[in-house]
RNA sequence: GGGGGUGUAGCUCAGUUGGUUAGAGCGCCGGCCUGUCACGCCGGAGGCCGCGGGUUCGAGUCCCGUCACUCCCGCCA
């Protein structure tokens, strides 16, 4: 006889009628009906009711059992009668009649009801995350985040791309943002990095001649977190491949993305591969960022040429200053109340902006509001054309500079949409960002700089570099999108080291600090490096998109808090003195937080 | 670093115009109950109303400060 379980607790059906089984697991919910007691057990892989009545030896102990408690019990598999059968209950065509009980493990009062899905703080939730994981739903997302990797992986090694491991400690590498440091002791004084992501390591693989990389890849990041950006560390199906244009990229990854989503979507629709390429300007004109959702249905324009001359001063002299005016369609918001539109303007001028003009154009045609009198007939048909819009519909203007202008409309567009419920649902639309600028200029220090990743192949090649103003110059840089949030950003990498000196002097770094930073890399790249490219896409997103959670948190086993706690673990935490002196390390904090450490 | 929101029982929340003893549901403890499946019924314990200050005859409620959590901006190629 086994020790603790025959079956599991989603597992037995009317087909083991009459066997005596035993069951292991957690006591989901009692139901005391004095000299008859149900006892739902609960195992990951579902609930079995098990019933104890008074002429049981064990019915004393079961009266006092706590719920979450663990226990083991044996007893008769009993078919339930068509009254007492619970049709919503995979295994409610019977119950175990218990005769013997063993409480393996007697649970305190809980902090959190595992048996309910009532909201709890985030707190509480990340300190008992044991408690918060036996939950219904995160034990769903996380079993979906399981059968999402494990389908990743599958898709990725079919397509003939082999997984590999890079290191964890490592050196500090060029992404942007901060570096999780690690004490060297062998080097006092010396410091390894943790991978912002294993960029150089994959081109390296490249170099080695390993054609087709992928891996399931820890990133660590010291930065804050979002709703959709864990604090510290997360997962990314980074991948590579050599001989590859851009094309061969999109070809490659877009079947794996749309296969898992096709495969977890539970009836949504997903994009068809191939999808849809927008170029890094134009996605910035009409969604104004550059992770446009394209579930909804209205895009930005451009009308600067529309206010020349209006009479409407306060836009023209703006453009004069050398403002921007883009519109933003409202579709069906003519019969909005006023208070619609006041509160769109209030809400602009949170974001920073002076306020969003707006016209309205009646069901019957006709142009309201305070701006309709600066429209003559022209005007209005220029503008309906040009802002795609139509009787019974409003527009919404934002005067600015290129970028504010752009970004505002881009949140507005989002705004409205979601305020006129005009998001489509049930669907994952995927969308290729292309072109992105290779420089941008850095307006705090008055210079030209890398816009994204300073190893991507500028299009045009050295040439390029050479001959055109840098900040016209594309590379091959690329993001993929899902719905408004970014899945991942990749490149067609420089490979060419003469490229690469020029690419960086333009961003201002001579080629010994080339040489000093990226020196490996480049190395590398002077003993026959193959042309290649490829992409990251955020494994926690994917899983929270096919989950269709808001939070980040809700798909990850044990995440750190927005500022970047384990409340479970007490982590970050202070070292004994003797670990930090065999590091060489001494304190040196700040006032407050020397009080601290001391108190 | 900046802005918004929240903070009342173990948990989720209510709490009127500032007014006497701060409530409900879940959970917990005790009692009753042999067909429930969110079982039901009766009873009980449990509160520095985040913390500090102020206004007031009187503050959970108004004001100031502060802390915590959370969301956003900065940041994240």
């Amino acid at each position: 006889m086994h020790s603790y379980r025959t079956h599991t607790c989603g597992q037995l059906r009317k087909e083991q009628e009459g066997q005596t089984v035993r069951l292991s697991g957690w006591v989901h919910r009692k139901r005391d009906h004095g000299n008859l007691l149900f006892v739902d057990v609960r195992d990951s892989t579902g609930l079995t009711q098990c019933v104890f009545s008074n002429e049981s030896s064990c019915f004393a102990d079961a009266e006092q059992l706590r719920n979450e408690s663990v226990i083991t019990v044996t007893g008769k598999v009993v078919l339930r009668s068509a009254d007492t059968a619970n049709a919503n209950l995979p295994t409610g065509a019977i119950e175990l009649v218990v005769d013997q009980m063993v409480i393996e493990s007697a649970a305190d009062p809980l902090p959190l009801q595992v048996n309910s899905d009532v909201e709890y703080p985030e707190e509480t939730r990340l300190k008992y995350r044991f408690l918060d994981l036996r939950r219904e739903k995160m034990h769903q997302n996380i079993k979906l985040r399981c059968n999402v990797i494990a389908s990743l992986r599958k898709r990725m090694i079919d397509s003939g791309f082999m997984e590999l491991q890079t290191p964890i400690l490592t050196s500090s590498s060029p992404e942007g943002a901060r570096d999780y440091l690690v004490p060297s002791r062998i080097h006092p004084g010396k410091f390894y990095a943790l991978p912002q992501a294993p960029q150089q390591f994959k081109q390296l693989l490249m170099v080695a001649g390993f054609d087709k990389y992928f891996q399931v890849a820890p990133c660590f990041r010291d930065e804050d977190a979002r709703a959709d950006r864990s604090p510290g560390e997360f997962y990314q199906l980074d991948f590579e491949m050599a001989f590859v244009t851009q094309d061969d990229v999109f070809a490659a990854i877009e079947p794996v993305l749309a296969g898992v989503f096709e495969e977890f979507s539970n009836g949504r629709a997903v994009s068809k591969a191939p999808f849809i390429r927008i170029p890094y300007d134009e996605s910035m004109l009409k969604y104004g960022n550059d992770k446009p959702d394209l579930r909804i249905p209205f895009e930005i324009a451009d009308i600067t040429d529309i206010f020349k001359g209006s009479g409407f001063s306060i836009f023209e002299q703006n453009i004069e200053k050398g403002s921007v005016v883009r519109a933003i369609p409202a579709p069906g918001a003519a019969n909005q109340p006023r208070r619609f539109f006041d509160t769109m303007n209030e809400w602009a001028r949170e974001q920073g902006a002076a306020g969003l003009g707006y016209i309205i154009f009646a069901d019957d045609g006709e142009a309201k509001g305070p701006l309709a009198k600066f429209f003559d007939a022209d005007r209005i048909q220029r503008l309906q054309q040009t802002a795609n819009v139509k009787a019974g519909d409003a527009v919404f203007f934002a005067c600015a500079p290129q970028n504010e202008a752009a970004k505002l409309a881009g949140f507005a567009r989002v705004k409205i949409a979601n305020d006129l419920d005009m998001v489509e649902k049930n669907t994952f639309k995927f969308c290729w960002i292309v072109d992105y600028p290779l420089y941008e200029w850095d307006e705090d220090n008055k210079k030209i700089d890398f816009s994204h990743n300073p190893f991507s192949m500028p299009q045009g090649g050295l040439e390029a570099l050479l001959t055109k103003d840098p900040l016209t110059i594309k590379a091959y840089q690329y993001d993929i999108v899902c719905n408004g949030i970014e899945l991942s950003s990749g490149a067609i990498r420089n490979h060419r080291p003469e490229i690469m000196y020029k690419a960086f002097e333009i961003a201002g770094y001579s080629n010994k600090d080339v040489e000093d930073k990226f020196g490996g890399l480049l190395n590398a790249f002077k003993f026959g490096a193959p042309p290649h490219g490829g992409s990251a896409p955020g494994i926690d997103r994917i899983v929270m998109m096919l989950a269709d959670e808001p939070n980040i948190r809700e798909v990850v086993t044990f995440p750190m808090n927005q500022k970047a706690q384990d409340l479970l673990m007490q982590a970050p935490a202070e070292v004994a003195p003797d670990r930090l002196k065999e590091l060489n390390i001494r304190l040196n904090l700040p006032v407050e937080k020397k009080a601290m450490a001391a108190g």
